[in-house]
RNA sequence: GGGGUCGUGGUGCAGUCUGGUCUAACACGCUGGCCUGUCAAGCCAGAGAUCGCCGGUUCAAAUCCGGUCGGCCCCGCCA
């Protein structure tokens, strides 16, 4: 009995079996469904474990009877009773209490509930804006309670690793100093000095930098991380990273614990066993046979070079693209030869999205196989060379389909690498189930901005580079390779990391490089380079996106749907309405006032 | 900042292209009745929609046009 003279709960809804038949019960939980057969009837009472059939018999108790017929969905009961085995042929092999039911002898309503705005149940029909507005109402679907649940063991699991390797758990601060490079930050404006604000941490860099130089030699956290960009399907403007970062180590103890990680985390979780070592793939390698940084590993359909195929062509498409420096490359979809119109054109139209100039499909068929076999508009401007160099390069059989893209080396990339995602979603090339993880590493350290011309960090200012490239820093600085790596998972970027620059004269040439005078330098990261004069070791480490791990983990879509109370993709809170206007009174404690966009104005005039 | 797409009872959708037949269909849910073994219970009856919002065109607008708000996907952005 608890306070209120209500019987407690003695089980949960999803325990319960044959071997209880007998007892006496009390479980507490919502009302999932209701059947009433005017005589029997019965409840499917959830909770966080599971179903469980209530059957209230009629014969007896009448106001028991009248209780149970008051019932209706999501009205939250205590209810005591027996448990009973079910008759023999009314046994539910689709319910894990399936075998048993509880005979009800007592119910307490507890909370009544209004009519859901959706139905609570394993799949939602309704939208996703309504779902969000009532997060606490899908949170009670199943599907997301698993999610939380595997969310939680992912949790447990990597903090069981880490702890047993030796790494400190330790938080860092989430009001920090704003850095104007990357993301662009959430502020925070303080009140006691006016005028002045805090940033949320785009991620812990610099603190686990700072760590490691005092000397703690391995850091774990699971950190929340804010930018303030679009979100997406796997972005949103908070997220969580597993951060690490180690003292005295290369690129080589940043894999192997990684790779440790996940297969630890994949086999206690999932009871999956991960291959290890992870696939290691050159950045140019990547961008070359895959379009992309973040390969997708889990099927073929690699881009083809076809340059020297073309290179004495005719056909003024190949010629001029060559003569300007571009590529032409392709991939073979394998046995799409017999995709319609109406599905080549929906293939243009993507490489299209993706800046491609065009798109030039060639069916291999098996009537023209003499001619080497190709169907396509474009056939009568190839000579026969040509054509059979085609094939021979794509390893092109009878039923296939050619996809060709010629243009400016990154446009050829993006929109082929965009189809190879697109024919294998088509074809059904993903087995479910496959967890494919390979390292991309040998990263440019820099990039220059196509806008600005400014030198840019690929990744971040303190991230080490090779030092057989050192020479670039005078030459051509593009060409030094960055000691970055990045861990993709099924095509999704996990997350990046890096051995960090621990020189002084190392981290000085990279300000340099980008640009940043010593007045700058000293404003934004004079903390940081301080603590770099006593004494720092080398070190290193990852971040890998927790919420696109649990994503894939769980075959979900989004990273909303691993999130608690995620937001929209204008980053706004359907449920709570956030971000809000506040009290005047509180703007001008922090000394702010505001500024209406000329738009907002016109509304109000 | 840009492109695409969606918005119709509580929910999901049909109708929109080709304006009138829409007094807005269907399914689920909801309410009431019947029903003693269901588990997506069944059967019967009923309530419930100014078609996201504002404006325009028209004799007539869910439907056409302009704007606007919101969701989702994508580009840009994400050191």
């Amino acid at each position: 009995m608890n306070a209120e003279g209500i019987a407690k709960r003695t089980h949960t809804c999803g325990e319960l079996r044959a071997s209880h038949v007998g007892k006496a019960v009390t479980l507490e939980g919502w009302v999932h469904r209701r059947r009433d057969h005017g005589g029997v009837i019965f409840i499917d009472l959830r909770d966080r474990y599971g179903l469980m059939q209530v059957v209230f018999r009629p014969g007896g108790n009448a106001d028991l009877q009248d209780r149970a017929r008051r019932l209706r969905n999501e009205y939250v009961i205590s209810v005591r009773g027996i448990i009973r085995h079910r008759p023999e042929d009314m046994v539910n092999p689709n319910m894990v209490t399936g075998e048993v039911e509880l005979e009800a002898q007592q119910v307490t309503l507890l909370s009544e509930s209004k009519s859901p705005p959706f139905l609570i149940d394993e799949e939602s029909g309704a939208l996703e804006d309504l779902r969000l507005k009532y997060r606490y109402l899908d949170l009670r679907r199943p599907p997301l309670q698993r999610a939380l649940q595997l969310r939680h063991e992912v949790y447990q699991a990597i903090r069981k690793y880490l702890n047993e390797k030796l790494f400190l758990e330790i938080d860092t601060p989430i009001l920090t100093k704003s850095t104007p490079e990357g993301a662009r930050d959430y502020l925070v404006p303080s009140r006691t000095y006016r005028g002045k604000f805090y940033a949320l941490p785009q991620s812990p860099q610099i603190y686990k930098q700072l760590l490691m130089l005092a000397g703690l030699d391995r850091y774990y956290q699971i950190a929340r991380c804010f930018r303030d960009e679009d979100p997406r399907a796997d972005r949103q403007p908070e997220f969580t990273q597993i951060d690490i970062e180690m003292s005295f180590v290369d690129e080589e103890d940043i894999y192997n614990l990684t790779e440790g990680l996940f297969k630890h985390v994949f086999a206690e979780v999932l009871d999956v066993s991960l291959k290890v070592p992870f696939l290691r793939i050159d950045y140019w390698d990547a961008l070359s046979r895959y379009g992309t940084d973040k390969p997708d590993i889990r099927f073929g359909l690699e881009l083809v070079d076809l340059n020297d195929v073309f290179s004495e062509s005719h056909f003024q498409v190949f010629s001029k693209v060559l003569e300007a420096g571009g590529q032409i490359k392709g991939i073979n979809a394998v046995g799409c030869g017999s995709y319609s119109r109406k599905e080549m054109d929906q293939l243009a139209e993507i490489a299209k999205s993706f800046c491609a100039p065009g798109l030039i499909s060639f069916k291999v068929t098996a009537e023209e196989a003499a001619e080497g076999g190709l169907q396509s508009s474009v056939t009568k401007f190839l000579s026969p060379e040509e054509k059979t160099g085609l094939c021979e390069r794509m390893k092109a059989q009878e039923g296939d389909l050619l996809l060709i893209v010629a243009g400016a080396q990154r446009a050829v990339a993006e929109s082929l690498g965009q189809l190879r995602l697109e024919i294998a979603r088509r074809q059904k090339l993903i087995e479910p189930g496959q967890f494919h993880f390979c390292w991309v590493y040998n990263f440019p350290l820099f990039s220059r901005n196509p806008d600005t011309g400014q030198m840019e960090s690929e990744h971040h200012p303190f991230t080490g580079f090779r030092e057989e490239d050192i020479d670039f820093f005078e030459t051509d600085p593009t060409k030094i390779r960055s000691r970055a790596y990045d861990i993709v998972l099924n095509g999704v970027e996990l997350g990046s990391g890096s051995i960090r620059i621990y020189r002084k004269d190392h981290q000085k040439k990279v300000f340099e490089a980008l640009g940043l005078d010593q007045d700058q330098i000293q404003r934004r990261f004079g903390f940081l380079l301080e603590a770099f004069d006593y004494g720092a070791p080398p070190h290193g480490g990852i971040a890998p996106g927790l919420d696109r791990l649990i994503m894939i983990m769980s075959g979900l879509g989004s990273i909303r749907d691993v999130i608690a109370f995620p937001k929209t993709t204008t980053g706004a809170s359907l449920m709570s309405g956030a971000p809000t206007t506040v009290d005047e009174s509180q703007l001008q404690d922090l000394g702010i006032a505001l500024r209406p966009r000329k738009r907002d104005r016109e509304v109000e005039a």
